[in-house]
DNA sequence: ATAAACTTTCAATAATTATTGAAAGTTTAG
DNA sequence: CTAAACTTTCAATAATTATTGAAAGTTTAT
C-alpha cells in the first residue's frame, strides 16, 4: 500500500466512524486529513483535497472548532486563514469525551433522574419503571464519571492502574 | 409528573440516544419499552404503544435479537410471539459493549494496522502519518480492550477497583 | 473610501436513512 | 389438506440530514 492509497483509506476510515464519536462524515474527514498533515491546511485546501464545498468546509470548520479540537492557525503576511488539529491523540480523546459528556450524557442523565422521582402510585407498572429508570441512571453516571476521570487525568497513575487491571 | 408522562419521556429519550450507543430510534424505543414493561408484549402492542407500522416492528425487534438484548418468549398455548428485553443493565452495557466492539471498533482498529503498516518512504508525510495512525491504534486498541474487560468481567473485584480510582 | 481577498450564511437540492403497507411466506388448528 | 392467524419481506414513499453555491458579510491593503 503506498502513501495516497494509505491515506485515502484512513480518511475515509476514521470519517464514517464518525458516528462512534457523535459528529458528522464531513467534519470526521476534515479532522483526519489535519491529523496527518504536516502544516496547518487553509480552506483552499481542504476544499480540494476532499472535494467538499466551501460552505461545507466552512460550517464543519466552525464545529470542529466549537468541539476544540481543531484551531485557527494565523500565519504572518498571509491572508487566508489556517487550521490545525489537536495532534495529541490523548488530548484529542480528552476533548471529545468531554464534548459529549457534557452535550448528550449530562442531560439524559438529568432525564433519567427526573423520571425516576416520580411518585410511587405503588402499582406495578410505576414501580418498575422507577426501579428500571433508576438502575440505567447509576449506570450512565457510574459510566459518565469514569470517563470524565479517565480521560481528565494529568494523569500516569491512573493509566498505570488500569493498564495493570486490564492486563 | 405521571406515569404516563413519564412513561413517554424515558421512552422518546432514550430512543433519540440511540445514536449513543448506535442504533437506530425505532430499536431504541422498542427496548426501552420493553425495559419498562412488566411482561413480555407482543408485537401488536408494540405496534399500538409506539404507532409504528407491523414491518417496522418486524424489522427492528430482529435487529434488537441480533444485538442479542431481545429475546422471543413463548407463551403456552398463545399463538402470537411475546418479546421481552434484558432487564438487568449491567447485561445490557454487556452485550452493547460487546456487540459495538465487534461490529465498529475491530475493524477499524485493523485497519488502522494495515495503515500505519504502510513502508516508510523517509518523506516527512509519510512519517506523520504512520505516526499518527499508530498512535491512534494504540489508543483504539487500549480504549476497547479495557471497555471488554470492565464488561466482561463476572466481577466485582474489577467494580469495586475501579470505583475506588475513580472516588 | 474602495476594491480585492477572503469567510459566512442560508435557501434550495441532493443523498441518505427510516417507515409504511400490502403481498408473500410460515405455522398451527381443525 | 385448507383456512386462519400470524410474521417477514421489500418496493415505494416519507422524513431526515448533508451539501451546494451564490449572495451577503467582513477584513485588510492601498
Amino acid at each position: 500500500m503506498e502513501y495516497q492509497e494509505a491515506k485515502e483509506k484512513f480518511i475515509s476510515t476514521w470519517g464514517s466512524l464518525g458516528t462512534l464519536w457523535g459528529i458528522n462524515k464531513a467534519m470526521a474527514q476534515i479532522q483526519s486529513l489535519l491529523f496527518i498533515s504536516t502544516k496547518a491546511l487553509s480552506m483552499e485546501e481542504i476544499m480540494d483535497e476532499l472535494k467538499i464545498s466551501r460552505g461545507n468546509t466552512s460550517m464543519n470548520l466552525r464545529q470542529l472548532m466549537d468541539w476544540g479540537i481543531v484551531t485557527k492557525e494565523l500565519i504572518p503576511g498571509e491572508r487566508k486563514e489556517y487550521f490545525t488539529t489537536e495532534k495529541d491523540v490523548q488530548e484529542l480523546a480528552r476533548h471529545i469525551a468531554k464534548e459529549r459528556s457534557r452535550r448528550e450524557i449530562k442531560p439524559v442523565i438529568k432525564i433519567l433522574k427526573d423520571v425516576s422521582s416520580i411518585k410511587d402510585d405503588g402499582t406495578a407498572k410505576t414501580k418498575e419503571l422507577i426501579k428500571q429508570t433508576k438502575a440505567l441512571h447509576d449506570l450512565a453516571e457510574t459510566a459518565d464519571a469514569m470517563m470524565n476521570k479517565i480521560v481528565n487525568q494529568e494523569q500516569n497513575w491512573i493509566t498505570k492502574s488500569l493498564l495493570k487491571l486490564i492486563k
